[in-house]
DNA sequence: ACATTAAGTGATT
DNA sequence: AATCACTTAATGT
């Protein structure tokens, strides 16, 4: 299958005709293996990945080395941090590594401007996928933010513990809920994960802390 | 024995 | 993490 064709298929439905015509001029496609990494963290970032097929990763490496995975990007979808890089940097701030076999559509980024300038379609484009980038961040914001439950409810028992100076706390699991805003449910679940984890000990509208 | 309330669990979103 | 639906355990009457 030729490039031309290959944009079409794929991208046909979301990008005006002029729109792949210049796609297919300026950018080139390639295939690539699983593992194979197009951009590193430093790097000067001359294209834009799009995905035609397979499945990417964009992940952010710390000190030690461990890969901390931001989000994954399937068929259609091109990396928003690349587009904000074009307007300011042009260093990327991210590793993007193929997860699986696939093939990229690499379009230069000195041309982008133009491409924003003249394709409706591309904007759109550009919006939805900084949408759906905005939508996970949030996302992932409100775990972060919740996942502190359980030290909460720790924080809450060594208070209720000081306050009343006994490691013996009457209360029901209902009650905690009510005080941490949280549900019943939710704070069983984390309790029983402390008892397992030997910092508690759980009974009937008591809680034994055992620190 | 039966009803009520607290706590535990799996599945789903 | 939240919610639902359901089970199980402890307590009170």
């Amino acid at each position: 299958m030729d490039k031309q064709h290959k944009l079409e298929k794929v991208l046909g439905d979301i990008f005006s005709e002029k729109l792949l015509e210049n796609l297919t001029n300026h950018g080139k496609v390639v295939s690539l293996e699983e593992g194979t990494q197009i951009i590193s963290r430093g790097d000067e970032v001359k294209n834009i990945p799009i995905i035609l097929s397979g499945t990417a990763k964009v992940v952010r490496t710390d000190d030690n080395g461990e890969e901390h995975i931001l989000f994954y990007l399937n068929e259609k979808e091109a990396c928003t941090a690349t587009f904000s890089i074009c307007a300011t940097t042009k260093k990327s701030e991210i590793d993007f590594i193929m997860e699986t076999d696939g093939e990229l559509l690499l379009f230069p980024v000195r041309l982008m401007d133009n491409l924003t300038k003249e394709y409706p379609s591309w904007r759109y484009y550009v919006c939805r996928n900084y949408n759906n980038r905005m939508k996970e961040f949030l996302d992932t914001m409100d775990s972060v933010v919740f996942m502190k439950m359980d030290r909460r409810i720790l924080k809450y028992l060594e208070k209720a513990s000081e306050a009343l100076s006994t490691k013996l706390i009457y209360i029901t699991h209902q009650e905690i809920a009510n005080d941490l805003s949280t549900s019943r449910v939710v704070v069983s679940r984390l309790l029983k994960q402390l008892e397992h984890e030997g910092k508690i000990k759980l009974f009937r509208n008591r809680i034994e802390l055992l620190f």
